[in-house]
DNA sequence: TTGCTCCTCACGTCACGTGAGGTGGC
DNA sequence: TTGCTCCTCACGTCACGTGAGGTGGC
C-alpha cells in the first residue's frame, strides 16, 4: 500500500492544482477561505493539494457552472453525501431482508427435518429418545402451515 | 374531507401571498419565472397561491437567508425531497427486517412445537395416523417446498 | 537568484431584489 | 370606479472571480 499507488499520494502546489482544476489560483484561495477545500500546508505555509482536493475542486466547478453559488455548493455537497449514505443503507437493508427471508425458510425447513431425523432414529433404535413412554411409536409429521 | 378543512383550500392573490410570506410581490413573480413556485391562475391570468405555495415560499426564504441563490435553492429542495424518501425507506426496511426476524423465530418455534404436539398425539392414540401402509413404516416426510 | 508562494485590496460582472410605468381583470 | 393585477424595463446591491502589488518560502 505504501508504494503501490504513489500517484494517489501526490501533492500539488497551488499553481499546479489550479491548472489541473482549470481554475485561477486566487479562486482556490477563496474556496479555502470559504471552507470549501482544505489543502494541507507546508511548515512555511505553502498549500499542498491532494488528488482528492483536486477532485473536490472539479465537483465545485461542476456545481458552479450549473449556477449555484458557494453557499449552495456547500449545502448540495453535504446533502449528496447524506443521500449517498442513505441509498447505500437501503441497499444493505434490502440485501439483509432478502437474506433473512431465505434464512427463515431454510431454518424452518431444517427444524422440521432434524426432528424427523430424530424420529427415524428413534424408530430404528427403538424409542430410545422417549424411554419414559415406551409402548408408543412416534409417527406422523406435518409441514408447519398445515 | 370536502368541508373538514376549508382553510387548506384557501387561495390568495399575489398581494396577500406576498404579505403572508413576507416578500415583495415582484419577488414572487420572479420565483415563478424561474420555476420555483407555480401558482394557479384565474382565467384572466391572476395568480392564485395555495397554502402549499405559501409554505414553499417560506422554505425558499429560509434557504435564501442562508445565502443560497435560486439555482442552489432549487437543487437543495430536490435533494432534500429525495433524502427524505430514502430516510423513510430505511425506516420501513428496518421495520420489515425486525418483523422478519421475529417471524423467523416464531415460525421455527412453531414448526418444532407442532411436530412435538403430533408426536405426543401419536403416542397417546397409538400410531393411528399410518394405518394405510401396514407392513412398511413410512419414514421421512418433507415440507412442500423442500 | 529565480519563480512561485503568501496575503490584502480593488475592480468588473452578474444574479437578485425591488421600484416605476403603463395595462387590463375583478 | 377603485384598487389590485398583469407585464417589461431599469437600477442598486452583493457575491464571486480575478488582477495588482508587495512579501517571504523553496
Amino acid at each position: 500500500m505504501s508504494t503501490r499507488r504513489p500517484d494517489t499520494r501526490a501533492l500539488f502546489a497551488i499553481g499546479v492544482a489550479a491548472e489541473l482544476a482549470g481554475m485561477h489560483p486566487q479562486t482556490l484561495r477563496m474556496y479555502e477561505r470559504r471552507g470549501l477545500v482544505a489543502p494541507r500546508r507546508t511548515a512555511g505555509g505553502t498549500r499542498l493539494y491532494s488528488e482528492a482536493d483536486i477532485a473536490l475542486l472539479g465537483r465545485i466547478q461542476d456545481l458552479s457552472e450549473q449556477g449555484l453559488n458557494l453557499a449552495g455548493i456547500e449545502r448540495v455537497m453535504d446533502l449528496e453525501r447524506r443521500l449517498g449514505q442513505a441509498v447505500r443503507r437501503v441497499a444493505r437493508l434490502e440485501a439483509a431482508l432478502e437474506e433473512e427471508r431465505g434464512r427463515r425458510e431454510r431454518e424452518v425447513d431444517e427444524a422440521l427435518r432434524s426432528v424427523r431425523r430424530e424420529i427415524v432414529h428413534v424408530r430404528r433404535v427403538g424409542a430410545s429418545l422417549v424411554p419414559h413412554v415406551p409402548p408408543v411409536i412416534p409417527i406422523g409429521l406435518r409441514p408447519p402451515g398445515a
